[in-house]
RNA sequence: GCAGCAGUAGCUCAGUUGGUUAGAGCACUAGUUUGUGGAACUAGGGGUCGGUGGUUCGAAUCCACCCUGCUGUACCA
């Protein structure tokens, strides 16, 4: 044996990757199904793109000029560069521009996929997660957008929320438009700054916001950010709008962008029935890629992280308008609009929230006193299996002690006693592991036993 | 990226002002019971103390740099 430990491969995962346990998989494979149905209903197609696509149809195409292509991971096979897709609106808008002539219009598609960021993780935040779509293409009717507000709730509230538990607000972005143009910003650069630091109200309150919209803003660890660095009197305005929510930009561009989303939304809204939403003119959502309504899902409750901390959780997923975007793939007039939801986010949540009675199946232990006898345990095997039982006769070898071991370990439900003694009275001997009683059962009554105990 | 805090066994942690061969609990393996788990007892395996370099007769302990984690912040498609 080598005792050189450096030639051990390591047995830690890369930064912001996590090994994911049958716990959590079964509650997001719930959401998943609930997902599913929640789709066909709303007349939805199921789509999958593959995970890489050229660097340039997610990098260069997206508008965010900030940031064109940072953040993913990329490799260049014989020819080109390839990425793994770090959303999946951008393959959506590549698949849409490929396929445009076929698809129907509007195309209603959702999909759901694991999207990669070449980025540092925060708490409940990886660098490969699960994420789930649902997009309008084709369509400017904001029936579209109100549909999704609907939608999602219905997800949300399937997979086990009450109406108290989340709220989803939202609101447009040709506010900030009308904005802009009252104030004379028209640098892209000190609108983004300026979109940024509204995005974080909810967060940091006014107070830490006008820092950031002035000169700038220093957090609890000292660090400093650069603000926009916008006059009193702007920054004043400013507060009218999004914070006193009285004074709203005034001017024909309000009346005929921000105004006439606002009722049509809200009327849309109201028609659907629905409720548990709220207008917050905040709500800016950062990307430079919405045109129009934003909306955005935020939980109600404390989420903890595995040390039982309380953590700023954030919003579980959002979406919005984006009619420019489809068009960068090619001379294609086609407004957007979707929504995203963080799976991943969504299950670590839901574990907190709600004692969901999904538990493993785990299987009846067969247990092995006599190698020479496994014919009499495989029959015995194939008469559950036959039954839709889960079992198994125990994989591995030992003692009893080791196979009850075991059985106790996986969660078996019970465990099938079949020795000399048994096998000489022709019963088996049926043991719960719940309570420890065991039961002597005749080999044809096994099944009716066992589904007692089950 | 920036900042604060942290890193000793698989996990949670102790380790005195630097001093022999680095400890505990849980977990693991074996046995007490060659046919009985979740309890107890006994024994055992497992660490170059996150890494590298430095100070020193001597470093888990002091210094520097790096790596990793947590929290905040930035960014978030």
């Amino acid at each position: 044996m080598a005792k050189d430990k450096k030639t051990k491969p390591s047995k830690e995962l890369p930064l912001g990757f996590v090994d994911r346990q049958e716990k959590e998989l079964l509650i997001r494979d719930f959401v998943i199904s609930n997902i599913k149905e929640v789709m066909i209903k709303y007349g939805f197609q199921y789509l999958e793109t593959p995970s890489f696509e050229y660097t340039d149809s997610i990098g260069k195409f997206l508008p965010d000029k900030d940031r064109p292509d940072q953040g993913v991971f990329s490799f260049k096979d014989e020819k080109n560069w390839l990425s793994l897709r770090y959303d999946l609106t951008a393959p959506l808008a590549r698949y849409v521009a490929k396929n445009y002539m076929e698809l129907p219009k509007p195309f209603k598609r959702y999909q759901l996929g694991t999207v990669w960021r070449n980025e540092k993780p925060g708490p409940g935040r990886f660098r490969e997660f699960l994420q789930f779509d649902a997009d309008f293409i084709g369509t400017k009717n904001l029936m579209a957008d109100a549909e999704l507000c609907v939608m999602i709730s219905e997800i949300l509230e399937k997979c086990g929320l009450d109406k108290k538990d989340y709220t989803i607000k939202w609101s447009t972005r040709k506010i900030t438009d009308a904005l802009f143009e009252s104030l004379k910003i028209s640098s892209s650069n000190k609108r983004l700054k300026i979109l940024r630091s509204l995005d974080k109200l909810d967060r940091l309150g006014w107070n830490e916001v006008k820092k950031l919209l002035g000169k700038g803003r220093k957090d609890q660890s000292g660090d400093f950010t650069e603000g926009a660095g916008l006059s009193s009197s702007q920054t004043q305005d400013i507060y009218e709008i999004f914070v006193k929510k009285e004074l709203m930009p005034t001017g024909d561009k309000y009346e005929e962008g921000a105004g006439k989303d606002i009722r049509s939304m809200t009327n849309y809204l109201d028609v659907f029935g629905f409720e548990n939403y709220k207008f917050d003119p905040s709500i800016i959502r950062g990307l430079e890629y919405y045109t129009g309504p934003v909306f955005e899902v935020n939980l109600n409750f404390e989420v903890k992280n595995l040390k039982g901390q309380a953590i700023q959780f954030g919003s579980i997923g959002g979406g919005g308008r984006y009619d420019n975007l489809v068009s960068n793939f090619g001379n294609l007039d086609c407004p957007a609009t979707g929504i995203s939801i963080g799976l991943d986010r969504l299950v670590f949540a839901l574990m907190q929230k709600k004692d969901f009675k999904i538990k493993p199946k785990r299987p009846i232990v067969i247990c092995v006193f006599d190698k020479d006898k496994i014919q009499e345990y495989i029959e015995i095997l194939n008469k559950l299996r036959t039954s839709d039982i889960s079992s198994e006769i125990y994989p591995g070898e030992g003692k009893l002690k080791k196979q009850m071991e075991y059985a106790n370990k996986i969660g078996s439900p019970a465990v099938i006693l079949y020795g000399d003694d048994e096998i000489k009275s022709g019963k088996a001997t049926l043991k719960n592991l719940g309570t420890g009683n065991e039961i002597s059962v005749k080999l044809e009554d096994l099944v009716d036993e066992i589904k007692k105990i089950i």
